[in-house]
DNA sequence: ATAGATTTGTCATAAAATGACAAGTCTTAT
DNA sequence: ATAAGACTTGTCATTTTATGACAAATCTAT
């Protein structure tokens, strides 16, 4: 899905016919807190991803790459990261993959 | 350049002869966390990029550049990010960048 | 105009990052 | 062997940033 987690959530919220209050009830926060969320005002806490999962029945698994996603994919916006450069950062992350294999 | 940036910025320091002590006096830094960042167990504050680059006459732009993809290379490898969900993320990067212009 | 839904602003608190210092280890020259 | 300098590690107070909560606003439909 190509969309903010913010609007994913909201998606999924409108999709079950439920309030911005409902749902901020099932995951334990304030309605107006999740409506920052929803406007990316604020992060969705990562802790929350199962339950939110939970609510709407889908595969966590699913649920947390649409979440990780979202979160590189704020990032090589805000960092004005260009195709060329997240080639040489993709490179960098199997680097430190080697290095890991050193460590054991 | 396919190293972390602490790794990057020992490279720096030994390929012009400093010792930790020193290079953290210009950075304005204590040379023990100096020693955390050069082996990955702090993050080099964004603050003194400009600072680094003047220390050893880089371009500014490219030591960012080193930072930036350090900092996202790091992020794809601690949320085990494969290549096909980087792909997305890049797409949602790009979704992002639509988003801004609509608010203009 | 009212009620419910959503958004925005603010602030106290909680969590994470940073700076600083002390004490440790490692290396090398003597 | 040990002294000196270089580097590493642990800890903690402080700063910065994120979060939760509440109040007050705006929006939307009846």
């Amino acid at each position: 899905m190509k969309t903010t987690f913010g609007e994913y959530i909201r998606l999924l919220r409108n999709e079950n016919g439920l309030t911005l209050t409902q749902l901020a009830a099932k995951l334990n926060l304030d309605s107006a807190n999740l409506s920052k969320i929803e406007n990316e005002k604020r992060d969705f806490d990562e802790k929350r991803l199962p339950r939110l999962a939970e609510i709407f029945n889908l595969d966590l698994t699913d649920v947390r790459n649409e979440y990780v996603t979202d979160q590189i994919g704020k990032q090589i916006y805000e960092t004005n990261c260009t195709k060329q450069l997240l080639q040489v950062a993709e490179e960098k992350a199997e680097y430190r993959r080697t290095l890991k294999e050193k460590v054991i």
